[in-house]
DNA sequence: GATGAATGAGGATTCATTCAT
DNA sequence: AATGAATGAATCCTCATTCAT
């Protein structure tokens, strides 16, 4: 732990990796975002309550980010990676361009199942940073174009089908991330959007319902607090 | 006129229906509200900024409202009467429940092209208060229970299927007002959606091509503003 | 007295009128901000100080002046003002401008000493506001030329005598404020001011030691504090 | 050479003598703190501007300075050194205390054109610390004094004759900084403040007129900026 | 000695809300 | 009803200073 300790606590701490001190207030200033995206919207959430999160003083939030734009843009940023991470290793082993739409439609849903802070504080980025969308389209897009060109897919526009995969996406994750969804609703969205995207309605249902390719060990956004 | 007078010329104003002037100052104030959500998001927008932008003092505003929370919940009621409206209106000839939905599908996506400041607020206010799509989700509800009964449209789940609707429908929308749509996106999305709903591809982008029915006379959201 | 008042105190206030609340609370923020940048510089004072000074709610002070700087500039120009007032009537029935140049000197250094919360405002004011002593050098400029052309004063260059009589001023005054001089320290610099200006030795102390002419009643930087 | 060097380089440095590198340090800071002042004035001064500044961490700067004040004390010092050895050799050779208060003034205003910087950082001090008037005054006032006492000069007080060199000086620098002044501007007020002083009008300018002794090479501020 | 991350008190600014007129 | 001045809590942000490395 680097965080400053309570006096009596420093001496037996782990020195920190020498350059790393840094880095690591950073991301514990990230990750507590995160959360308070989470529970209030980028818009709402108060800079000394994200610091609170972290466990750090006020003040040191603005030894790393110089307005609140800017941590916005991180935590987009760090909300877009943690899930190309997932995403991209579950995708990596199929080649169908369907079946790896169908895995990235169930991996965002299923993992705002297991992860609604991050759920929720994607919905609220998404809706505030532009930046969001655009990223999490690319692979996407590219799935949709191989589709198309093979003749996989089926649809009039791209701009379209980016908006049933993402739209129908996102707003799925929002009903899972309200408790009205059950187990099911992962694969229940991706077989309606494969439909929407040509793929006869048997097929789609088969494929979104085969088992998903494992993840690696799941890495959840952590809690800090110094109160819990 | 709605206009604020200046204070000599009130006396001599053609007295408004006696309960009128109440009726009236708030729907300026709700219309406000909506213009200045559309620009800043439900939660960045000053009562202030409201006030002024419908041309009352700050105080007014008091008399209507009591709290901010009010206002908020009551201008996401305004916004969905008013869409309410258009798309009951557009709807009412029509019985088969596909064709139905791409109409209301079309009508959202139509209507944020041609009142940006319409579907501005709505995506900001959509993201932020829950009423919205619980209130919106009334109509098409309806509408797939219908055609599921009739055999007319396949789903696993009603739930799956308003995400599909709805979370296509918005995030057209937002492709819409970000300029990214041409002219037939309306109908390219409503199309997709069809098809995720269970209706075959040729029949899906056939009812999507279909006229329009007529709308009632248009009320877009007009401008007060004391200065232009 | 306008501001608001304790409660048992308000209902024996006279009524302000009607439309002097304003102006009312602006002069009450601009005399106190006179006095708290007589006592720690235009710079180092902070608004709240300003606000609890004149009595009025921190968050009052920004219905009247969006930034400090728009509040500095305000008061250069009101203690700009209030000298102005002083010096020209004084000086109007005096025509010599070798007397004039004298009055003025007089008068400024005099006011130090019977106001000193406007002499340390001025002196603070002036070091870090450039209006002022434009403003000030209006009248001065005005008696030195008159001076030149009629053969009664003489100087090289219009700066330079400027540089001499306010730079004098400025410094007599300050002597003043920190208590060094005596009752006839502003004669003194005023003979040799004069002196400075080519006034022959005997004659310069003669008018500067003339009787003044009489001012109009004092209005000093009168203290409206809630505490005292 | 002053500035920091990369770490790998630093051990192979020639060794300054041994304890010099702290007096270098301290030097470099001084002078940071002065050219900062020059542009905000010591007030509006922060730690770490100087501290980049001077090239160094924030917190090397509290291994020479315990408070901000000290710094600002030992600037004003640095301040008035500099120019002390300026004027002191300037004036060495010369026995007329009228001629020497002349070359003193002129010096002023003339270091003000040739070294801004000094002159801005001089003229921001010496309105918040009263430690230069004194420290500035102790030469004049001799002068004054041998100059009375030989007859030579004329004045009516002490305060009197040091308000009107010193505040002449003052506002000749400003005058000179603002750029309004022309070359003659040295002189010409030299030749105001001996008339000033006594002097007759012919005998004033021919004395202000005379060419200055030499100076010891020019020290001006040195920047050591980091980056340029 | 130098470093720079962390601290937290203090000052600026905004804005929902109240209230006398 | 409308007005708009006043309020003060809440937030943003800066910066002098400390301290472990």
């Amino acid at each position: 732990m680097l965080r400053r300790m309570p006096r009596h606590a420093r001496a037996s701490a782990r020195r920190p990796p020498a350059g790393g001190v840094r880095a690591r207030t950073r991301a514990l200033l990230l990750d507590a975002a995160v959360r308070v995206f989470a529970r209030k919207g980028a818009g709402a959430a108060a800079i000394h309550e994200i610091a609170a999160e972290a466990g750090v003083a006020n003040g040191t939030f603005y030894n790393y980010f110089r307005t609140r734009e800017e941590l916005v843009e991180a935590a987009s940023l760090r909300l877009a990676e943690r899930f190309d991470d997932d995403v991209a290793v579950s995708r990596a082993a199929v080649d169908d361009p369907a079946e790896r739409v169908a895995i990235g439609t169930r991996r965002f849903v299923g993992r705002a199942m297991h992860d609604p802070t991050w759920g929720a504080a994607l919905l609220r980025v998404w809706a505030s940073s532009p930046v969001l969308g655009v990223r999490a389209a690319r692979g996407l897009l590219a799935d949709l174009r191989t589709g198309r060109r093979r003749g996989r897919l089926r649809f009039p526009s791209e701009t379209a089908a980016v908006d049933l995969v993402q739209g129908t996406v996102l707003s799925a994750m929002r009903t899972v991330l309200e408790g009205r969804a059950d187990g099911a609703h992962a694969s229940a969205v991706a077989a309606l959007v494969l439909r929407g995207l040509g793929v006869g309605a048997s097929e789609a249902d088969e494929i979104a319902g085969r088992p998903l390719p494992p993840l690696p060990p799941a890495v959840p956004v952590h809690t800090n607090r110094r109160r819990a």
